[in-house]
DNA sequence: GCTGAGCGTGAAGCGTTACTTCATAGGCAT
DNA sequence: ATGCCTATGAAGTAACGCTTCACGCTCAGC
């Protein structure tokens, strides 16, 4: 393959017409120019210059290569550029990856902010279930994911580097005519006789609801089994129970039901901002990165 | 600028998805290829990889800039094969200097030769005087010059290697109607009464003639100082005098005059082949090289 | 005519770099 | 659990490209 730098130099030195002054152009000695001309020439098989008294003009192949070069050269300035343009987020995908609860609540604000503060990036979200999540992360298809977990059961995979976003406190959610309704706030121990709407039973928020309420004293009800939030809210509109939940999963409430704190002894979610710990990350997924960091403080702090 | 060796490195990967095949296909080991694409990855201040259990995928920076070395590849690839076109002689041209009297009667055998045995090369002939062809020669405007001298003054140009193409013989030009006209060959000794037809004083055969009767024991008598060998034909042919010429440029004589040989007393013009002393010469340049000395040998043998 | 500036070239030496070798770590299939 | 395939790291070596210093040449100016 012919050696790119050296067919750089011979098309400085068919522009400025002149060894010494490419030379200079590049910042090399005249030496330097000269030897590596000779063997570009070598390698060409053929000259590339007439050498002149005053200076050096190009033969046929000479200019021909120098033709050539030109296009390689502008070629690498175009890579360069597109480097410089991904690097400074003008240009980009960033592929993130979620979980349903923090996509409805926290990613509007997310996606909204992305697309103001980075115009022109792409932004692929994909939402799905934990362990598909890591998957992706490992694979490379998305460059961050969200995951949460519960204090006795941290996540720790290798090679994933994990920064905590936002504690998601347990709330507890009651029917509009619920006798705690207009309370904003209450515990555990007043909830010893109620009817409990939970999540599918291997469902980490079931195991909040054991543990709260062996805490508290006593053992739970169990009324129904939900698929989600969606349908555990419905159950407890119409009386069915009560029911704890993650509160960004339930940020916007359906109208018939109530939303009340609990106490910093019922175990909080927390979510994770998942990254591959590369050396190197995308300019994009730093962006990123760095954006989910204030959105969830602001969250924090805000709510 | 970016090094397109690794670039070369990173397409050959991306390609075949896994670093020891690149690897092997390029002739490294995967540790060669694992530390240039790190490096290129620093350069790029970006991943370009994701690392997988299975192999390698290119990130969006990588497959951008694996799609701009396939470009790069390319365009050294037709460089390359320029280069080769010129040296198989399926490309390049060659820019001959010759002085009249060999364009008129070697040259025309020449070109029909090149035209046959090198149709896709392209042939420039300038026909100059002898000072502009060694200046033509000198700055590369031609890469090969036919010249002429005489023994008593051999050619000599520092850089400029010679050979020796033909002896082209000084022969006798008389009219048709001359007393030596049925003859084929005559000497010296027999012309002390003739009137002479000579060319510009300064023109040297003016000094063959000179050096000639001076050998023969006469001094000629000069009647006409002809331009070129045509006028010098045409005073000939109406009786005004005999003259001398070399050979070739009476190869095609106008109809009313004769051409006599004379002995091998009367000194020759002695054509050459010169170029540059380079170390490397231009393909078209040999191959015309070579065709010149061929057509010669045959000229001379066949004469 | 001589001299100096500008240009290209060459030999020697040095620093860098890119490769190989050898060895390690991890995932996947048998 | 074993073995293969993947990528990776440290160390050593060989090659390469550059600089320095010096020379030869041509052209312009005193």
């Amino acid at each position: 393959m012919l050696d790119v730098r050296r067919l750089a130099l011979l098309a400085a030195v068919v522009d400025t017409g002149s060894m010494t002054a490419a030379a200079e152009q590049l910042g090399y000695t005249p030496s330097a120019v000269s030897q590596q001309l000779r063997r570009l020439e070598v390698e060409a098989g053929q000259p590339l210059l007439h050498r002149q008294a005053r200076g050096v003009r190009p033969t046929e192949a000479g200019a021909l290569l120098a033709g050539h070069a030109r296009h390689v050269l502008r070629r690498l300035s175009a890579a360069e550029a597109d480097l410089a343009e991904l690097a400074g987020l003008r240009r980009g995908t960033i592929a993130v990856g979620v979980f349903p609860t923090v996509a409805s609540a926290l990613l509007p604000l997310v996606v909204s902010r992305f697309r103001r503060q980075y115009p022109d990036l792409r932004l692929d979200v994909r939402s799905t279930r934990f362990d598909e999540l890591v998957e992706l992360l490992e694979n490379g298809t998305v460059g961050i994911a969200l995951l949460w977990d519960y204090a006795w059961n941290r996540v720790d995979v290798p090679d994933i580097s994990l920064t905590p976003l936002l504690d998601d406190p347990t709330v507890l959610v009651v029917a509009a005519d619920h006798r705690l309704a207009r309370k904003r706030f209450t515990t555990m121990s007043e909830l010893a006789d109620e009817d409990w709407i939970v999540r599918a039973h291997d469902h980490p928020v079931a195991e909040v609801l054991e543990r709260s309420c062996r805490a508290a004293g006593f053992t739970p009800k169990i009324a129904f089994e939900a698929n989600d939030y969606q349908e555990a809210q419905a159950m407890v509109s119409v009386g069915l129970g009560v029911a704890l939940a993650p509160r960004t999963a339930v940020r916007n409430p359906i109208p018939d039901v109530r939303v009340l704190a609990l106490g910093t002894d019922v175990p909080a979610r927390r979510v994770l901002l998942a990254h591959r710990q590369d050396r190197l990350r995308a300019p994009a997924e730093l962006a990123m990165h760095q954006l989910l960091v204030d959105v969830a403080r602001e969250y924090q702090t805000k709510a």
